[in-house]
DNA sequence: AACATTGACAACCGCTCCGCT
DNA sequence: CAGCGGAGCGGTTGTCAATGT
């Protein structure tokens, strides 16, 4: 289903990868760690371009790495997050652990932009959902789309916030406790990085001003985000 | 049964980014 | 600040299997 095994003019193995430079490769980074990539191949005994041995490792050989069909929710993950993040594979594959941006790139064009086409509900289900909360396109000035609001949390976690942000999605079905307490913070996001200390976990909010009836005392930096994608689902 | 088409996926290629000197 | 090298990323290709005609 690959390419051929081959040496290249500078004698370099082009194609399939054998179960032998497999077990090379796996034991030389298990051991050495994953740094190098130019010299790790003639450290490892290995014919083949650095480039080319990371790629094997980052995309089949990775312990972490799930291989199988994808999943009914990683499809609709996938399809929310190619409505965020465009081609951003790597992005995507951040927010889907143990799936390489190959991986998710390859299920893309061969299944799930047929659906998105087959069904454009679909499609418009997912509009503008912000369904990763770790990630975000920035552009070179550190911002997202041009009606965005970009709120960073703790961990320099970025939640994008589009037309369904809390402050201007359906406010009316927001209750005014919610909007009250939390919309300050939505829009504060540099106040809401820093309730939490360095270690993640929530310092004293009456130290910013704060007097709030939070879920917030035993609220990770993780919950917190989700805490605030949650509320723009509202 | 033979051939053509489509799907799936590993791997390659070229470009960009980033850190180091 | 510029140049260089390594790493990472996204697009593309090649090949085989499955399916259709």
């Amino acid at each position: 289903m690959v390419r051929a095994p081959f040496y290249d003019k500078n004698g370099l193995k082009k194609g399939e990868w054998s179960p032998e430079e497999d077990h090379k490769l796996r034991a030389f980074v298990e051991i050495y760690g994953q740094r190098n990539w130019r010299q790790l191949p003639k450290a490892a005994g290995l014919k083949r371009c650095g480039k080319s041995c990371r790629l094997r490792w980052m995309n089949y050989l990775r312990p972490e790495v799930k291989h199988g069909n994808f999943t009914e929710e990683e499809d609709v993950l996938i399809i929310k997050l190619h409505k965020q993040f465009g081609n951003s594979w790597s992005a995507m594959a951040k927010c889907l652990p143990g799936r390489t941006d190959n991986e998710i790139k390859n299920h893309w064009h061969s299944d799930l932009k047929k659906c998105g086409k087959r069904n454009p509900m679909t499609a418009d289900h997912v509009k503008d959902d912000s369904s990763c909360p770790n990630e975000a396109p920035q552009n070179s000035e550190g911002q997202s789309g041009a009606d965005s609001i970009l709120v960073v949390t703790p961990a320099n976690m970025i939640l994008e916030s589009s037309t369904l942000s809390p402050a201007t999605s359906s406010t009316t079905e927001l209750s005014s406790f919610v909007k009250d307490t939390y919309l300050p913070l939505w829009n504060n996001p540099f106040v809401a990085d820093n309730i939490f200390n360095q270690d993640g976990y929530p310092s004293s909010m009456e130290n910013y001003g704060f007097e709030l009836p939070l879920p917030f005392d035993d609220m990770y930096y993780d919950d917190w985000a989700y805490f605030l994608y949650d509320l723009m689902q509202v």
